[in-house]
DNA sequence: TCGTCGCTAGACCGATCGGTATAATAAGCC
DNA sequence: GGCTTATTATACCGATCGGTCTAGCGACGA
């Protein structure tokens, strides 16, 4: 019972996909990422696949982007528990955003906004998952905003408006090869939230 | 000389081409949207594509993404060339990209935004083309913010941000489908503005 | 020791991918 | 009429796509 050897390493193999699967969806996004080339990343012995994931390259992206959601979900929260109130953290996120690009080239943007606007009108599953962790993030923003005085209506509001401007900033960063659009959201927000 | 009835007829083929795959990079974006799909919703014949364009479906996206951005850009000129300064203009933007993505059924997006998250770090020319397109809707927007009054630097920082977070609210959007993060922004950014 | 179960090997499937080749058609010019 | 040029028809290419199949491995409980 429990954790056998045969078990870790199947569980080991599953975690390769995902990761593999994380890191070419925030690449080059869902379409484009072939299934050898998920299998070539990870490692993992290509049989064990349909194993794992019956659902196929479905299936591997939805926990993809689950996974990586909910690591930033926690990266989020963590950040805005810091203090100086919710305008000095968001500072720092976006500081750690931009330096994130830069670092990979501005190679790995945010997995979840490439994929929404891949497969939002085809691919139902996938759909549903980004609004789902789009929402986890929304909340950790709107309670931060609430904490710091805001009613429930305006934390909505505004924690909708500073998730878009992060993610618009994002994508101009990568077209334009440098990280003007995100020094830009960052200090028209900081003033905006004063 | 000049516009022959084979030469009108060709042209005409290269257009449907163009407007074929602009309306399909909007929908599901580039590694998606395959030759064979193109010209079956252009109606224009298949041994064509390769005359009119030789560098295949690279050629091709980036004739689609200058036509739909120009379309785009003279559509912002004309709004905020209206009365009521930029904050006005700018909602009736904003306005409008909601009535467009509620009327599609959420699945007609920017094809530039989608372009540039699937091919910013594979595709170079694909990348380029989506900086300059992105870069003549700022100068459009960094212009009516100038004649508002803001100096240079704050008109071109504000543009940034005007954009991200309209960008930013269309992926939000799609996901969830409902237009909530673009009546959002429009708060948030018109008061901004004030 | 033997059957069972979790997992893997890797060959294989039809379909579609982007792209190319060659010949025909259609119109304009002389 | 012939000659050129622009455009189209269609068959075809190898490669890769996502997905399936069956045989078997290795560790476990009884």
């Amino acid at each position: 019972m429990g954790e056998t050897a045969t078990r870790r390493h199947g569980r080991a193999s599953r975690r390769a996909f995902v990761e593999a699967t994380g890191a070419l969806l925030r690449r080059q996004g869902y379409a484009a990422t072939g299934l050898s080339e998920i299998v070539a990343a990870s490692g993992a012995p290509r049989g064990s696949l349909y194993f794992h994931f019956p659902g196929g390259k479905r299936e591997l992206a939805v926990a993809a982007m689950e996974q990586t959601g909910e690591q930033l979900r926690a990266a989020i929260a963590a950040l805005m528990a810091g203090p100086g109130g919710p305008a000095a953290s968001l500072g720092v996120l976006i500081d750690a955003l931009a330096a994130g690009l830069e670092s990979s080239g501005y190679r790995d943007g945010c997995p979840i906004a490439t994929v929404t606007l891949e497969t939002a009108s085809s691919v139902e599953p996938l759909r549903e998952t980004a609004a789902r962790v789009f929402g986890t993030w929304l909340e950790e923003l709107e309670r931060a905003l609430r904490e710091d005085g805001l009613d429930a209506d305006a934390a909505a509001r505004r924690a909708l408006f500073v998730l878009s401007a992060i993610e618009g900033a994002l994508i101009l960063a990568r077209a334009r090869r440098d990280t003007a659009p995100l020094a830009a959201v960052r200090a028209e927000l900081l003033a905006a939230l004063a």
